[in-house]
DNA sequence: ATTTATGTTCGGCACCTTGACGAACTATAA
DNA sequence: TTATAGTTCGTCAAGGTGCCGAACATAAAT
C-alpha cells in the first residue's frame, strides 16, 4: 500500500502530486480533464491513474454520459484507503474527529475531560480515540496520521509540549509519543489557537485566505496567524502569546509577568474579578455577558471595558501583520454582544478598515484545524516529492 | 544568453537549479563534488555544466591540484554574466548598489536627495543609477533586475507604492514603471524596513535565521519580519506599521489616528517635541541622545521614556511573533546608549529571554536588503522551475 | 453518418543512472 | 630516479524511465 518503491523517480512523483491535487480539490474527474488541468498528456495521466489505482489510493467513481462525445470514466480518491485522526485536547473537553484521506469527516464526537489531568488525561484520550475508531468501524492500520491540538507552547524543533498553562502536570509528558504508539503512526501536536486559525481558514469564515488571524478570547487568550498560507509558529513556538502584550493592566506588576498583562485584564479570570470588584458578586463570563446584554450596570461597564481592550488588541494585530481578516473565537470572543461593542469601538481607534468576524466554526474550530493539520501532513507525506526546495536561497555572504 | 529555450524540460531545470544553488552558496566547485552535493550523477552534472557554460552563466575557474588523485577543474558563476541594481530611496539619502549575479557588490554609493520629491526625485534617482552603472563599467543590457526599497506601503498585488509618508507627492507616481523603462528590465519595489529586515538576515546580525524581526526607530518607526525565511508583507502590504500600535500616546487622539500613537511618542518628531516640552529647547534626536548619554537632565528622562516605550514595543513583537532575534536599527534605534537602556528595561517587562541586537549593517541595511530582494528574484527567474507548488493544498471543503 | 470527446497504442525524445575505463595526479617504496 | 599502487576526475556506452505527440480505436450525442 506504499507508493514510493525506491528512491527518486522525481518526475513521476510530481505528476502524481498534480493528479492527486486536482482529485482532492475538485472531486471525481476523468483522466482527460485531469490531463487538461495538470497540463500533462492524456496517456501520462492514464499511467499515473493506473499506478494510483493499483496502490489503492484512487478508484473508479462512475461513468459520466449525457454530454456529446464518448462518456468518461471518472476517478476519485478512495475514501477508505486511509484516515487521519484529529484531537482537540482542551481543559474541559476532548473533541475527536476521524477524517478520511479525501477530507470528509467520518466521525466526530465530544467528551468531558472529567477533571482528569496529566497521565490520566492522556490515557483517557487514548481510550476515547480507540472507542471512536471502533464506533466508526475503522481498523487501526488504516489510521495514517494523528494531530493533537492543545493549549500550551509547542516546541517547533522537537514537536513536544513545552508549557501547558491549563493542564498543569501534562506539560512534561510526551503526548506525541504516547498517542503515536497507540495508533501506530506519526502524531503531530500544535497549539490549539493556531489550529483554530487554520481551521477557520480551511472551512470557516476566513476560508481560502492566505493571510488571516484568529483571536481566541476565553479562559485564556491567544492569537493564531496564517501568513502566506502557513502558520506562524515562532522560533520557540511561542508566536501568538498575546497574553503578554503590555497593555490592559500594568505590565510591571508581578501578576502581569506571570500570566500576562492583557490576559489578566480580559482573560476569563480577569473579567470575573473585575466584575466582582465592581460589586457584581460571583458569576461566570457567560452570566456576565448576558447581564451586560440586558443592560445591567456593573456587568455592562465591565464588558464595555473588555471590548475596549479587545479593540486595542485587534488594532495591534492589524498594525503588526495586516491580515486580510481577523476572526474572533473562544467562549467570550464569540459572543455577539461583545462583538458589536468591539466593532463600535474600532473606528475610534483606527482609520483602517478592519475586517472582523465571529468564528464560523465556533467551538469546533480547533478540532477542524487539527484535522486540517493531519490531512495536510498526510497528503504531503504520501503524494509530495520529499526534497524539492523550489525557491533559491540567497548566496552565502562571502566578502 | 537566455536559458529556457522552449517549454519546460522540468527535470533538467531542477538539475540546473541544484547546480547553481551549490555554486552560489559554496563558490568554485568541480563537477565531481557538484555531483556529490546535488546527488546527481557525474554524467548529468557534466551535461548541466556544459549547458550553463555555453549559455554563459558559468565559467571555468581554475584547476585544483595538490590533493591525492587527478586534479579537478572547478567552475564558478560568471560574475559578468548579469547584474542587479538595488536602490534605497530614502527621504534624505539615495543609496545605490550594483551587484553581480554571484552576489558580490560591484559598486556602492550614497547621494543626498537634495530635498527633491515626486517626479524630480524619481528623475534624479534615474540619473544616479545611470551614472553608477557607467562608473562601474556595466552596460545596461547586463542589468537584469532592479529592486527599490522605500518608505511607504507597497501594494502586494500590483507592487506599486500606495502611501509614502515621508515623500508626499511621490506616492501616486509609478516608481516601478519609470525605473523599469530606464533600465529595460523588471523592477520590484519593497518597503524600506522590510528590506532592512531581509538585509540583516542575509549579511547582518540575524544572518541565516528563519524567523527574525527588524525594528527601525528613526524619523518614522517600522517593523520588518521574516517568518519561515520569507518577508511578512500583509494582505495590503501594511504589515509592520507599528506606528499605529495603540500605546505610547492616547490612541483616541486625532494625532494618533493620523500618524499613529506609538510613532507620535517615539518617532523623531515625538522625541524632539517631548524634549522641547520638558524645557530642553530646540535639538535633533542625535543631540538629545548625546545629551542624555552625558547625563543632562531634560534629555535623559526623555530618552529614558523613549527606551521604556521601545521596550514595550519589543515585548509586543516578541509576544506576537516570537522571532529568534530582534534587530534594532534606524538612526535612533541604533544608538548604543538607547539600546543599553532598553536592555535594562526588558527584564522588568517580561520573563522571556529576548535576543536583542543593534543592526550590524547600520545605514546600509535597507540597501543590502534591496540587493537581496533583487538577487533572489533574479536567481529564481533564471534558474528555478517556474511552476512547482511543492506543498499540497488542503482539500476543498465540499460538505 | 457525423461530430465530438475519451482513452489507448506506438514511436520518439529527453534525461538520468550505472558501470567501466582512461586520464591525471600523489604517495610510497625499491 | 623510477616504478607501482592508490585515488580522484571526467567521459563513454548501455539501459531504463517517463513524457509527449500523433494516430487510432471507442463510444455517445446529434
Amino acid at each position: 500500500m506504499t507508493l514510493r518503491q525506491s528512491l527518486p523517480p522525481v518526475l513521476r512523483q510530481i505528476s502524481v502530486r498534480a493528479a492527486m491535487d486536482v482529485l482532492l480539490q475538485e472531486g471525481p474527474t476523468s483522466r482527460a480533464t485531469l490531463a487538461k488541468k495538470t497540463g500533462l498528456s492524456k496517456q501520462t495521466m492514464s499511467e499515473v491513474i493506473r499506478a494510483l489505482e493499483e496502490s489503492g489510493w484512487v478508484r473508479v467513481n462512475g461513468i459520466v454520459s449525457g454530454k456529446v462525445g464518448r462518456s468518461a470514466i471518472t476517478y476519485e480518491v478512495a475514501e477508505d484507503s486511509g484516515y487521519a485522526v484529529g484531537v482537540d485536547l482542551g481543559a474541559t473537553t476532548i473533541r475527536i474527529a476521524v477524517v478520511s484521506i479525501s477530507g470528509s469527516i467520518v466521525h466526530e464526537s465530544e467528551h468531558p475531560t472529567g477533571g482528569r489531568a496529566g497521565e490520566a488525561l492522556i490515557g483517557h484520550m487514548h481510550d476515547l480515540v480507540e472507542k471512536c475508531l471502533h464506533r466508526a468501524g475503522i481498523p487501526f492500520e488504516k489510521v495514517l496520521l494523528g494531530a493533537v491540538a492543545t493549549p500550551g507552547v509547542v516546541d517547533p524543533v522537537s514537536g513536544h509540549l513545552a508549557l501547558a498553562p491549563n493542564m498543569a502536570e501534562t506539560g512534561s509528558l510526551d503526548v506525541v509519543r504516547r498517542l503515536g504508539e497507540a495508533l501506530g503512526c506519526e502524531v503531530v501536536i500544535e497549539n490549539d489557537v493556531n489550529a483554530a486559525a487554520l481551521g477557520e481558514t480551511w472551512k470557516g469564515c476566513s476560508a481560502g485566505l492566505e493571510t488571516a488571524a484568529f483571536i481566541a478570547l476565553g479562559t485564556g487568550i491567544g492569537l493564531g496567524m496564517l501568513v502566506n498560507g502557513k502558520l506562524v509558529k515562532g522560533a520557540r513556538g511561542a508566536a501568538g502569546e498575546i497574553s503578554y502584550l503590555p497593555f490592559g493592566a500594568d505590565p510591571y506588576r508581578e501578576d502581569s509577568l506571570e500570566r500576562g498583562a492583557l490576559e489578566s485584564a480580559i482573560g476569563a479570570q480577569g473579567i470575573v474579578s473585575r466584575y466582582r470588584a465592581a460589586g457584581g458578586g460571583e458569576a461566570d463570563t457567560r452570566q456576565i455577558l448576558e447581564a451586560a446584554e440586558a443592560g445591567e450596570e456593573p456587568a455592562l461597564s465591565v464588558i464595555r471595558e473588555t471590548a475596549r481592550l479587545a479593540a486595542l488588541l485587534i488594532v495591534s494585530v492589524d498594525a503588526m501583520t495586516d491580515p486580510e481578516k481577523i476572526v474572533l473565537g473562544g467562549n467570550v470572543g464569540r459572543h455577539p454582544f461583545l462583538l458589536s461593542l468591539i466593532r463600535a469601538e474600532l473606528p475610534r481607534l483606527t482609520r483602517r478598515m478592519i475586517s472582523l468576524e465571529p468564528s464560523a466554526l465556533g467551538p469546533r474550530a480547533t478540532l477542524i484545524g487539527a484535522i486540517a493539520i493531519a490531512l495536510n501532513q498526510l497528503h504531503n507525506a504520501l503524494f509530495s516529492p520529499q526534497e524539492l526546495p523550489s525557491e533559491m536561497r540567497l548566496p552565502q555572504a562571502r566578502d
